[in-house]
DNA sequence: AGCACGCCGACT
DNA sequence: GTCGGCGTGCTC
C-alpha cells in the first residue's frame, strides 16, 4: 500500500465514507474523512463518528466516495477503530440482502448481527477547564455541579442529573459551557477486555548455567522460594507457558514467595490475554459407523448434493440424523480447510446434541447462542474468523457470525418456530436466511427435520431441493405404540381424575412400577390461565395489553405475559362483589399441583419458562431427570426439543386441543410438528415407548395422523388447504402492522393505509384486521396481511410497500402512527 | 435510539 | 414566572 502513489492519493484527495449506524434509520450517513485518517479506512472497518449533538457512535463504513454530499456538509470521522475490517465483503452483502428481503434497515441488522461488545459504547462526559476561573459567579445547581467535578474530575451528563435531581440538565450545562468553566469530553469506552491471566518467566539472566547455579545458593536460606523455582523448573519441561495459579498448584510455595521472587526480578510476571472459553482437548474419535439406512441416506445426500445445493433430509425420529450430519461434516473438515454451520433451535444447544458433537469434533467446535455473555461472543466471533473454529453450533443469531470458508450448512430441525425472528427488526427466518448465506459461499445446505415445514417439504417434491427420506428408527426400535383417549367420553363416564384419564392414570402406573421415567406435556404455563367470576364473568385483564391476566401460584399474583405487568391476585370480583372467583384452564403447575395430591411418593418436576429462568435451571433439570432423581417430568414445548433419556417410556399429553384451535392458518400443521416431536421423545432406546394423548376432539385428522405417524397423509391435506386458500408455499405473504395509542385515530389511519393498498394491489390486500392480541403495551395494533400469489414479482411489490409506507408516513395526519413489516412472518 | 425544542399545565 | 411532562422532528 505504501507506494509512492497511495501516498499522493492520501495527501491530496478528500474522501467520504457512508457508514451504518447501529440504529434503527431508514438510512446511511456520509462523513468526511480527515487527510491522516486517509489511510487507514477500508470497507468493513469501524469508524468513531459523532451523530447528533453529544452522541458518539461506532459505525461501519459500508462504501467510500470522493463525492461530497451535496446538500448538507458533512461532519468529519473522529476515528478509525480497527486495524484491519471487522466485516468481511460476503458479510456485508449477506446484511444487504437481509435488509431488502425483510424490509428493515441496514443499522437493525448491524444491530442483531455484532456482539454488543463489537459496538462501543459512549458517554458524555465533563470535565473541568484547566483555565477555570475561579472568579465567576455561579447559581447554586451550577456550584454543584462545580464542587463535584472538583472531587471527582468527571462527571457524567446522567451524573449530573442525579446529583441535582432533576431530569433538564442541558440547559445548566450549556450555561456552564458559555461561562467557559467546563468541556465536554467524549470518552468512547471498548467493552470488551480479554481476559487476562498471569504467566511466570524466568529472568533471561538465569538461563545460564553458571547464574543458575548461584541463584540456588542464594535461594538456600528460603526454602519456600526455593520449592517454587524447582516447580518452575519442573513445569518448563512441557514447553508450555506457565500460568501463575499453575505454579502456585505445583509447588509448597505460597504467593509471597512468588512476590519476592518477582521484586528480586528473579521471576517477571506477563499478563496474557487468554481464552474465557473452556477448551476441550479430548482427541476427535470419529470412528462409528453408519447403519445400513444411514449410509444409504449419506450417499443419498452426496448425490444430491452433485447438483442441487439444498438437501432436505427427512428422517423419523431417533432415525440417527446427527450421526449423517457428523459425518457429512466430519468429509468437509477433513478434506478441506472449510467451516461448517450447524444450526440448532435456541434450546436444543443447552442439551444433549450439543454434547455429542462436541465429542467428535473437540476443539475445533465453537458454540453460540444468546445465554453467553459478550466477550465470550466476541471470543467465538474471532474464532470462527480467523478459523480457529471448524464447525460453529449455533442458534439463529450464528449465521451472522464472519464465516472464512462456509462449506456446508445444517439446519437441523428445520421447522422449528424459533428460527424466526418476531421482534425487533430484521424479523428474519435463519432458515431461508441460511439457505442464502450458502449461496454466497457456494456451501451446501441440509435441512432436516422428522416433521418438515410444508414449505421445505413442497420445495423438494417440485424439485427444487433434493429429498431424503430415512424411514426407520436407529437400532430398528419401534415407533412408540399411541393411543387417543377422549376426555369428553370419560367425562360423562365420571372416570377422570382431574386432568387425567382412566387409561393416562393406569399408563402412569405401570411405569412407575417398572421404575420407567415419564413426561407429561402440556402447552401452557403457569397455574391456571386465567380468574373469572362465576357470578358476573368477570375477568381480570391487562392494564396495558388486550389480554387476560394469568394466575402464577409460586408468586401468587397475576401476570401478564405480553408486558410483564404483574399484580396481585383477587378473592372478590371487583366488577360485582362476587366471592366466587374461580380458575379455568390450566398449565404446567395445576398439573404438577394435582398430579402431587394423586402421587405424593413420587419425585415430580416442572419444565417451562418459569423453571428455568436462572442461568443453569434447565441443565439442572435435565440432569436430576437424567440421572433418574426425576420420576414425572411435566412440561411446556420446552419437552419436545431434543430431549433423548434412556429410560423415558410413557409420554402423555394432557390436552391436544390447545393446539389445534389456535386461529392460524399453520395450526395443524404446528400442531402435528409438534405432537409428533412429543411423541418421538418416548422409547428411543431398547423399549418400545407408549404414548398417550388426551383430547376433545378424538375424531380429529391431525390427532389421527399423528397416531398413525402419517407425515405423507398430513402434508396431503393441508397442501390442498393451503392452495385453495391462497397460502404458502403458494403465496408470500407480508404483514403490516399499524400502532397508536388511540384507538380511533388508529382505525382511521389503518383503513386508510388499506385503501391505497388495495388501490396498488387489489384484492392481495386483506384488511384492516384486529389482531389475536390487539393492545400490546398501551398501543392499539390493526393488521393489514398482503398475499402475493407465486406470479407476482415479489420484489416490486416491496418496493412499491415502501414507497407508499413512506408517502404514508410524510402524511401529517397520520404523524403519530407506527408501522412495522413482517416478511414471511411464519 | 437519544436529545433538543416547543407547547402546555402545575406549583414555588 | 419556572419546572417538568410529553409530542415531534432530526441526526451526515
Amino acid at each position: 500500500m505504501n507506494t509512492f502513489e497511495n501516498d499522493i492519493f492520501s495527501e491530496r484527495e478528500t474522501l467520504f465514507v457512508e457508514v451504518i449506524l447501529p440504529l434503527s434509520l431508514a438510512k446511511n450517513y456520509t462523513y468526511r474523512v480527515p487527510f491522516d485518517l486517509n489511510d487507514q479506512i477500508a470497507i468493513g472497518k469501524r469508524v468513531v463518528v459523532q451523530f447528533g449533538k453529544h452522541r458518539i457512535y461506532t459505525a461501519l463504513i459500508s462504501a467510500i466516495s470522493k463525492v461530497p454530499p451535496t446538500v448538507y456538509e458533512a461532519k468529519y470521522i473522529i476515528d478509525v477503530v480497527d486495524a484491519e475490517p471487522v466485516i468481511t465483503p460476503m458479510q456485508l452483502k449477506f446484511w444487504t440482502w437481509m435488509t431488502n428481503y425483510y424490509m428493515c434497515n441496514e443499522g437493525d441488522v448491524m444491530s442483531a448481527a455484532l456482539p454488543a461488545s463489537l459496538k462501543l459504547a459512549s458517554e458524555t462526559i465533563l470535565v473541568l477547564r484547566d483555565d477555570y476561573n475561579e472568579a465567576s459567579v455561579l447559581t447554586d445547581k451550577e456550584e454543584i455541579i462545580i464542587n463535584a467535578l472538583k472531587q471527582q474530575q468527571k462527571l457524567t451528563v446522567n451524573d449530573v442529573s442525579k446529583l441535582l435531581g432533576q431530569k433538564t440538565v442541558y440547559p445548566i450545562i450549556n450555561q456552564l459551557l458559555d461561562k467557559e468553566l467546563v468541556l465536554v469530553a467524549e470518552e468512547v469506552v471498548q467493552k470488551y477486555k480479554p481476559l487476562l491471566k498471569s504467566f511466570i518467566i524466568l529472568n533471561d539472566f538465569y538461563n545460564d548455567e553458571e547464574n543458575l547455579k548461584q541463584l540456588f545458593n542464594v535461594l538456600e536460606k528460603a526454602p519456600k522460594q526455593l520449592d517454587a523455582l524447582l516447580a518452575y523448573l519442573k513445569l518448563r519441561k512441557t514447553n508450555l507457558p506457565i500460568a501463575k495459579e499453575q505454579l502456585l498448584a505445583e509447588s509448597s510455595c505460597g504467593p509471597a514467595a512468588l512476590k519476592a521472587l518477582t521484586d528480586k526480578d528473579i521471576f517477571v510476571v506477563m499478563k496474557r490475554p487468554v481464552s474465557r472459553l473452556a477448551s476441550h482437548d479430548e482427541e476427535f474419535s470419529v470412528n462409528f459407523e453408519l447403519n445400513g439406512s444411514q449410509q444409504k441416506a449419506l450417499e443419498q445426500i452426496n448425490r444430491h448434493f452433485e447438483e442441487k445445493e439444498v438437501v432436505l433430509l427427512h428422517g423419523v425420529t431417533a432415525s440417527g440424523k446427527t450421526q449423517v450430519y457428523i459425518k457429512l461434516i466430519e468429509e468437509i473438515i477433513q478434506n478441506t480447510d472449510g467451516q461448517v454451520l450447524f444450526l440448532l433451535p435456541e434450546i436444543a444447544l443447552t442439551t444433549q446434541i450439543v454434547e455429542r458433537i462436541k465429542r467428535y469434533f473437540g476443539n475445533a467446535i465453537g458454540v453460540y447462542h444468546s445465554k453467553f455473555n459478550n466477550s465470550e461472543r466476541v471470543e467465538i466471533w474471532n474464532k470462527v474468523r480467523t478459523g480457529a473454529y471448524k464447525v460453529i453450533l449455533g442458534a439463529r443469531s450464528a449465521v451472522f457470525l464472519p464465516f472464512e470458508d462456509l462449506k456446508l450448512i445444517v439446519v437441523d430441525e428445520e421447522h422449528e418456530p424459533s428460527y424466526k425472528q418476531y421482534d425487533p427488526a430484521p424479523r428474519y427466518q435463519a432458515r431461508d436466511a441460511a439457505i442464502y448465506l450458502g449461496y454466497l459461499h457456494h456451501a451446501k445446505v441440509i435441512l432436516g427435520s422428522a416433521t418438515p415445514s410444508l414449505e421445505s417439504y413442497y420445495n423438494a417434491l417440485q424439485g427444487k431441493y433434493g429429498l431424503v427420506e430415512m424411514k426407520e428408527r436407529f437400532g430398528g426400535v419401534q415407533l412408540p405404540n399411541q393411543q387417543v383417549v377422549s376426555i369428553a367420553e370419560e367425562t360423562k363416564k365420571k372416570t377422570m381424575s382431574s386432568y387425567f384419564s382412566s387409561v393416562l392414570i393406569k399408563d402412569i402406573d405401570l411405569a412407575l412400577s417398572k421404575k420407567e421415567q415419564i413426561v407429561l406435556f402440556q402447552n401452557r404455563r403457569g397455574y391456571a390461565t386465567i380468574l373469572i367470576c362465576a357470578t358476573c364473568g368477570y375477568t381480570p385483564k391487562c392494564v396495558n395489553c388486550d389480554v387476560s391476566l394469568t394466575y402464577h401460584k409460586s408468586s401468587g399474583k397475576l401476570h401478564c405475559h405480553y408486558c410483564g405487568y404483574q399484580q396481585s391476585s383477587i378473592n372478590i370480583c371487583p366488577a360485582c362483589g362476587s366471592v366466587h372467583v374461580e380458575q379455568k384452564g390450566f398449565g404446567t403447575e395445576r398439573i404438577e399441583e394435582e398430579l402431587r395430591l394423586l402421587y405424593p411418593d413420587v419425585t415430580i418436576a416442572r419444565l417451562d419458562m418459569d423453571s428455568t429462568r436462572t442461568k443453569n435451571g434447565l441443565q439442572q433439570i435435565l440432569n436430576d431427570f437424567q440421572e433418574k432423581k426425576t420420576d414425572i417430568l411435566i412440561g411446556t414445548q420446552m419437552v419436545a426439543k431434543g430431549l433423548d433419556f434412556d429410560n423415558l417410556n410413557l409420554i402423555g399429553v394432557i390436552n391436544a386441543d390447545t393446539l389445534l384451535g389456535y386461529p392460524d392458518f399453520r395450526a395443524y400443521e404446528r400442531s402435528f410438528q409438534l405432537l409428533a416431536q412429543v411423541a418421538g421423545r418416548a422409547g428411543r432406546r431398547a423399549d418400545q415407548g407408549n404414548v398417550c394423548i388426551q383430547t376433545y376432539d378424538a375424531e380429529n385428522r391431525i390427532i389421527k395422523q399423528v397416531v398413525n405417524n402419517d407425515y405423507e397423509g398430513m402434508y396431503n391435506d393441508e397442501i390442498l388447504e393451503r392452495e385453495k386458500f391462497l397460502y404458502p408455499p403458494f403465496s408470500r405473504m407480508i404483514f403490516l402492522y399499524i400502532k397508536h395509542k388511540d384507538s380511533h385515530v388508529l382505525d382511521h389511519a389503518a383503513l386508510t393505509l388499506a385503501n391505497i393498498l388495495k388501490g396498488k394491489f387489489g384484492k392481495r390486500v386483506l384488511g384492516p384486521e384486529q389482531p389475536l392480541v390487539s393492545r400490546v403495551r398501551n398501543l392499539y395494533i390493526k393488521q393489514i396481511i398482503i398475499k402475493a400469489d407465486k406470479h407476482t414479482a415479489i420484489q416490486k411489490v416491496k418496493d412499491a410497500l415502501r414507497e407508499t409506507l413512506t408517502q404514508f408516513n410524510a402524511t401529517k395526519e397520520f404523524k403519530g402512527i407506527f408501522t412495522q413489516i413482517d416478511v414471511d412472518p411464519y
